[in-house]
DNA sequence: CAAATATATCGACTTTTCCCGATATATCAA
DNA sequence: TTGATATATCGGGAAAAGTCGATATATTTG
């Protein structure tokens, strides 16, 4: 998911009918392209944003989801300088 | 363990006993440090040397493990590239 | 070769993680 | 307000990882 966040206008493009990409992506469509429930996905996703990865913002019914890239750099310093 | 193996001289100071340092540490000294049976740090190691992260050593009836630290390097860009 | 020592492997049990269906909550549209 | 849609949370079963004791293998020493 992360990989496909990368790249969100070739990873989903369902995600042009909800708005663009300026927000991020929306549950449903990383759903589908994992071909996991809804619920697994929607909890993997607030893993994933309690670890920094990624950011949520809420729009009416939707929640858009989109990396954080300073945490991937941070985790690569630390890689670097702790590990 | 691999922080530990980042400082064997200081983690490490019963491994004077077995030769030094040149070869890495063997499993023994790290056992005991780590507080786990002898079967779990040894399957330890040998995950963490398949996985690449650290190299070993067989002299006499020692095995020494000591960090590749190519590895890490590799990892840390490898976040940075396609993560 | 036999006993002692260091490490590796095996089988079983426990703990954690993964993933699901059911249900709850929030928002939108009529 | 009611029904539809999107997401979140909860409880549980399945799968994987962690850990152990017992045992096997390899080496050294006498």
């Amino acid at each position: 998911m992360l990989e496909w966040l990368k790249e969100p206008e070739i990873n989903f493009p369902g995600q042009l009918e909800h708005g663009g990409f300026e927000h991020g992506v929306c549950v449903g469509q990383i759903q589908a392209k994992a071909g996991l429930t809804q619920s697994t996905v929607s909890e993997y996703l607030s893993i994933l944003q309690r670890a920094g990865f990624i950011e949520a913002k809420r729009v009416g019914q939707w929640t858009y989801y989109k990396r954080n890239e300073g945490a991937f750099e941070a985790l690569s310093k630390l890689i670097q300088s702790n590990l």
